[in-house]
DNA sequence: TGATTTCCGGAGGTTAAACCTCCACTTGTC
DNA sequence: GACAAGTGGAGGTTTAACCTCCGGAAATCA
């Protein structure tokens, strides 16, 4: 039997046009999927965005853990080079305050993003770029408390949990006003300063009764 | 076919004894594990912990629903007191500030509770007694505002708005420190008053680095 | 223009988790 | 001790996800 010839995809030959198509396809959809309904969206339900069979889905991506490294590895890193940039702030409390928004702003977009930031990261190279979030954020909370204006007893552990707490007002209201969170980060903001003569003006309204109304009864499962 | 007898159980003639305590144990059951687990527990696990058959679950209690009626109209009850009770303070503020932390803590202690709060309820008396609450909350909103110490931009929705944020950080927090959604009502607090010389004493301290680590790795499933 | 390789779709087998019913047996009560 | 009342949990059902497999379609090659 001559010639028997390697059967591996090795040094990976490129792939045929439909197929990259649907490649890119399936990325698409589950980029909205993922950043709409979370990291475990049903497969299916991926694949039927994408208009492609499931066969298709799992023969390009054999795992979800493959996907989103595929999809969250750029998104993350993002958040770094946030985290990195905020600590160019002339002064410390406004980098704090820009990166608290800049990272709320990106979870509530993206709510496999948030899922991946606080903590469903299993192992793997996104898991990675978001441990070195954590000497970032103790920098950034620093350098707001040297400028006098982070409340002293905040803890870097703090960042965290304010990101929860928004987050959780963003995630309760995001379909009836998308925005409302940031009304929320204005009012905790104003908590956390060390001090202030009046309230921060709010660009953002509260909900109305009925905005409230509907946020309360079409509240999801989760998880 | 003469006395063909009624077979109702009209105007209930009373449970035979064993019945009786079976009752009782899946009651105790069913408030421990909805608590903790939420509202949509299953109920097999109602009946595990009940030391019952599930059989003997649903010939008590036919539906979910009477369950939760037969649990929870007394707490949403005591909470409609907590909101009249914070009329009476003196200070508008203190009112709000304890009437506030009063629900915060009944939910962060049982989960249930909080998702009935929060809209979970479809119909029924317990909904009934939820919407009481509206008018009630107005008052407080009011009062709190009149005595000056309330940022004048609060709106009675985000009274909800709040307690979704702090319960989100006390849920996420809750097996590995109980006590800390207080450490984040005091910092929305120093957010929503008027003005402040500086920040509140907390009678929580943050997270520990491993605390909030076994926090981000035990999240729920949303779900 | 075949011939050949690669890729596609989605039906369908599998597992898991909840649901609720049913009835042979046990227990309480009169 | 007879008989009504109550019990438990096996098991049928549904729902929702998982992932594989293979006949046929599409692209690429010669």
């Amino acid at each position: 039997m001559p010639d028997m010839e390697e059967p591996r995809r090795s040094e990976h030959r490129p792939l045929r046009k439909d197929a990259r198509e649907n490649r890119r396809k399936i990325l698409d959809a589950a980029s909205d999927a993922m950043s709409e309904l979370g990291l475990s969206v049903p497969m299916e339900a991926i694949a039927e965005r994408a208009g492609v069979g499931v066969g298709t889905l799992y023969r390009r991506f054999p795992s979800r853990a493959e996907l989103v490294e595929a999809l969250f590895e750029d998104r993350m890193e993002s958040i770094v080079e946030d985290a990195e940039a905020s600590l160019d702030f002339e002064d410390g409390w406004e980098g704090f305050a820009w990166f608290l928004e800049r990272i709320i702003s990106r979870q509530t977009r993206d709510r496999a993003l948030g899922e991946l930031l606080m903590g469903d990261a299993g192992r793997g190279r996104v898991a990675a770029i978001r441990d070195r979030l954590g000497p970032l954020a103790d920098k950034i909370v620093e350098r707001a408390k040297q400028a006098g204006r982070l409340r002293p007893d905040f803890d870097t552990t703090d960042l965290v949990m304010v990101q929860k707490m928004v987050c959780a007002a963003g995630a309760a209201a995001g379909d009836v006003k998308p925005a409302v969170w940031r009304r929320y980060l204005t009012i905790l903001l104003d908590g956390l300063t060390t001090s202030r003569s009046g309230p921060s003006p709010q660009e953002v309204g509260p909900l109305s009764d009925d905005e409230l109304y509907r946020t309360m009864h079409s509240a999801p499962g989760r998880r």
